[in-house]
DNA sequence: AACTCACAAATTGTCGACAATCTTAATTTA
DNA sequence: TAAATTAAGATTGTCGACAATTTGTGAGTT
């Protein structure tokens, strides 16, 4: 019984097969930026790295694939997305509409309990800022953690799978390599505050605002790495 | 040079290899119901039927489930998603996001000439709405080639892989399949109607309402097919 | 009769080899 | 010299066979 987790960043997915750890493996080196972007993924060297079969591979893939981190050609082959501040701004602005909808129907379906846990996950922030202050409240783990628990207390099965397997590693992909860890410290705090109590209010037509706006805000922050790369490229 | 194009409404992808081929026919008959919803896919069954291997089977059926058409377990199988009236109103309440967004996105980029295209697209069906009167106006491929328009009409290459190639696939078998072809008539062009002049007019959140409003007016549609029937299977 | 366990059959996952296609570099031709 | 052609190499697509896992059946036990 090889029942494992991958506890990757709350996107639990159970593994099985040789592939499901070949994916996640990959997956795992790519928004790190281990498997450089842009780059040409070569099937038989990768195979061979992660000693699996080509079949196996071109199964994790496919997978990888569907959460937009690599790009297929026919008969040409497969390359790691390329991080564009073009496709940052579509991403954001489907990000925005999706997860707009998942805090508007959030604020209708979240059990009390949810909403409590949601708070506490705060407060945890919260003291942990404060311990090591002018560190940044901004971590990976624990923004996540909330964004997650929002989507997810949407109830829209449909939803959930689209941002949290889909479009979600791609977001942490642009996160990680653009270097976002110091800014934004105590404002998202406020923000996530603000929004969480528009929620427990079954607030909705707020909480779609406000988490639109707070991840404007995200957007724009990135947007900032971009430009200050291209002016140090230049 | 065998390319040849896929003119399943408007949805082209270029064929290249067997398991493109596999993965539109497929595609075909699950949205036609011809592989009926919700039946267990068996591999060596079907890889013979189409006269592929295994291999180029699976191909075509990973591709089938980012679509969102079948549904894989691990060293269990793959089967045909299930249509119900809850998964119609997650998929809806998704689709009224990305496409309102879409029409928002559209009001801003779509050049003229587009616009100019969509109102003969428009007039055209009015025409044939006329001479066949009584004939219903909402026809799968007009309605599906103008929703398509906009959506390309937003610019946002992410937001329309999303849309044309992942979601539609499962909206039009809901439409097919609940037998929408009767209803709507006219009520459908003065929507349209009314999108196109707030997108001429630049009006990004009047195009973005009416969308909503038009898809939920759909989806209210297809969900009242879901009731009678209901109602008869008791 | 109901439940458990073990075995058999069928299905999916994985592999290595071959075929088809693309890429690259050398060679020819204008 | 530059463009076009062709041939060699490498890469992807496809296949059939084997391994691992699940499912279904039936014997045995309580």
């Amino acid at each position: 019984m090889t029942e494992k987790k991958a506890n990757d960043n709350y996107n639990d997915i159970t593994i099985t097969t040789a592939s499901d750890q070949v994916f996640v493996d990959m997956r795992r080196e790519i928004v790190q930026g281990t498997i450089e972007q842009g780059s040409k993924i070569s099937e038989p060297e990768l195979a061979k790295r992660y000693g699996v079969s080509r079949a196996t591979l071109r199964e994790a893939l496919n997978r990888l694939e569907s959460c937009y981190l690599v790009e297929r050609k026919a008969n040409v082959g497969c390359r790691v997305v390329a991080l564009t501040a073009e496709r940052l701004i579509e991403v954001y602005q489907v990000r925005s509409a999706l997860e707009g909808l998942a805090c508007r129907l959030a604020a209708d379906n979240m059990e009390p309990e949810e909403v409590q846990g949601l708070k506490q996950l705060l407060n945890q922030h919260l003291q942990t800022q404060r311990v090591k202050e002018g560190e940044s409240y901004y971590q990976e783990a624990g923004d996540l953690d909330f964004h997650y628990r929002i989507i997810k207390g949407s109830k829209n099965a449909h939803l959930i799978h689209l941002l949290c397997n889909e479009l979600y590693q791609l977001i942490r992909m642009y996160r990680v390599q653009m270097g976002m860890v110091g800014p934004r410290v105590s404002k998202a705090f406020d923000e996530h505050l603000a929004i969480i109590n528009a929620i427990e209010n079954h607030d909705g037509e707020l909480a779609e605002m406000l988490m639109k706006r707070h991840i404007s805000a995200s957007q724009a922050n990135i947007q900032t790495k971009f430009d200050l790369l291209a002016a140090k490229n230049q």
